[in-house]
DNA sequence: TCTATGATCGTA
DNA sequence: ACGATCATAGAG
């Protein structure tokens, strides 16, 4: 079953844990790509100075102001692009990095896809920008409904994740968010949890 | 207009 | 440890 808006309407702490273990979808060109998410960062508010949403609204980032249910995505360092889904209520800037996925279907698709010599399926999409090469995301599938969309959504026909499996730590890459880069905002699962 | 920088990754 | 590479945001 695809996971409904009530599910994105809360604040991103509370649903970046939830969404482990769920499968993100993409189709793309007629074959399907999928993954279980295993990897997960929350990014709550105006005042969470790791997020984009702390200097306020910006073009780029104005969809974190709607409600919740939508894709955002970005390119980082001119070469990748980052995964997200907006949570919350209208004027609630909120949002969860997808930093990783196990492949599930198309495996064979991803890897021509992310064009590295290393075949490790290990190592097909576990990143932020590896998981956006593996499954062909870009700009072009941004501002998405996800509750709707028939190129990327995510179900919940994955794992069930016990709340002692899921891994807390501070978020990767924002050295500069000060006090807020201490937050336990990064949730992930080991691979032992999938079977 | 111009400039600095980044929610990363692969190679070394 | 470092370079690739460019959209975005803030300054002028």
């Amino acid at each position: 079953m695809r996971l409904k808006r009530g599910f994105f309407l809360r604040p991103a702490y509370k649903v970046a844990p939830d969404l482990l273990g769920k499968v993100l979808v993409r189709k793309y060109k007629g074959c399907t790509l999928s993954g279980i998410i295993t990897e997960t960062e929350a990014y709550h508010g105006l005042q969470d100075k790791a997020s984009h949403a702390s200097r306020g609204r910006t073009p780029r980032n104005s969809i974190m102001f709607d409600q919740g249910g939508y894709t955002y995505i970005y390119l980082i360092y001119g070469m990748y692009y980052c995964f997200n889904v907006t949570t919350d209520k209208k004027d609630i800037p909120s949002a969860v990095l997808i930093r990783a996925i196990y492949p599930l279907e198309g495996i064979d698709k991803m890897k021509k896809l992310r064009k590295i010599k290393d075949k490790n399926i290990h190592h097909l999409s576990d990143g932020p920008g590896k998981l956006c090469q593996a499954l062909q995301i870009d700009k072009s599938l941004d501002r998405i409904d996800i509750t709707k969309s028939d190129k990327i959504y995510i179900t919940d026909g994955g794992v069930k994740v016990g709340k002692k499996d899921i891994h807390k730590s501070p978020r990767i890459g924002v050295d500069y968010a000060g006090e807020w880069k201490n937050k336990l905002w990064r949730f992930y699962i080991d691979e032992d949890c999938l079977f």
